[in-house]
DNA sequence: ATGGTCGCGCTGCGA
């Protein structure tokens, strides 16, 4: 059995203790890394790599930045989502595990609906859906892993009337998820849990997270040849109540193992 | 309550 993590970390610096608490207790054996916050300087390897870790990563000074952490080697596929060579944020890797493609994804906020960074994050979720076409046509087994800053629908979201039309929930960013639904991808934890109200993130603001109001926009979606091995899924709160918590929360699945 | 709280890095920006 194969345990595939995300986690959006929001600065690995800051939360060093955190996730390397995580991965003692959670013990996946491919963890990827959204917002580590740091060049490939600065990430903090040593301390990874004594808990045997190889790591690939795609790193940035102040911001964004993903990596991927696996027990076995990873082979690097893409540092930069195809599409947009003016595009320089640190938003997207993919490499291979074994048989076993995974990509890390930083999606972008999109801060307001109609707002210019919200043109960027759709702008991002095409070439995101390009990107995904262009795997599925392999027929291979494949996890597009991260934060997708996108509550896919209503039951993702602790007060849907109070969220109506704003960023992460907007009309125009669901039709984008649905439609990696539509073409072959299935959302893990939902496949698990269909009518499940469980959250991956909470706003530091207004006690948020004292008060459960969260989304869930972490999310593992699984190529069929993925989801033909999915055999659990569901979301940690755990690591979201400790001390320095991020405010995303880990996601993972399991997958029976493929061949070597 | 268009507020609230983090991280980065030194001033306000991004989330």
């Amino acid at each position: 059995m194969m345990k595939i993590a995300t986690f959006n970390v929001n600065s690995i610096k800051a939360r060093l203790g955190n996730v390397l608490e995580w991965l003692r207790s959670a013990d996946p054996d491919i963890a990827l890394l959204q917002e580590i916050k740091c060049t490939e300087e600065e990430f903090p390897g040593l301390e990874l790599s004594g808990l045997k870790y190889q790591i690939a990563l795609c790193g940035q000074k102040t911001y964004n930045g993903v990596a991927i952490l696996a027990k076995s080697p990873i082979a690097l596929e893409m540092r930069a989502l195809p599409g947009d060579g003016g595009d320089d944020h640190a938003r997207y890797i993919e490499g291979k595990v074994g048989d076993l493609r995974v990509a890390s994804i930083y999606v972008p906020n999109g801060q307001n609906v109609g707002s210019e960074k919200f043109r960027y994050k759709l702008g991002f979720l095409a070439r995101l859906e390009a990107r995904i076409r262009e795997l599925l046509e392999r027929e291979e087994p494949f996890i597009m892993s991260g934060d997708y800053n996108i509550a896919p629908f209503d039951l993702d979201v602790h007060d849907p009337q109070a969220w109506r039309g704003q960023i992460m929930v907007s009309p125009e960013e669901r039709s984008w998820f649905r439609r990696y639904l539509n073409i072959g991808l299935t959302d893990a934890y939902r496949a698990i849990h269909p009518d499940a109200l469980g959250f991956s993130w909470w706003d530091y603001r207004a006690g948020a997270w004292q008060r459960d109001m969260g989304l869930r926009i972490d999310h593992l979606l699984l190529s069929p040849q993925a989801a033909d091995r999915l055999q659990d899924a569901d979301i940690d709160r755990d690591p979201r109540g400790k001390d320095k918590a991020s405010d995303h929360t880990p996601v993972w699945c399991k997958l029976i193992a493929g061949r070597a």
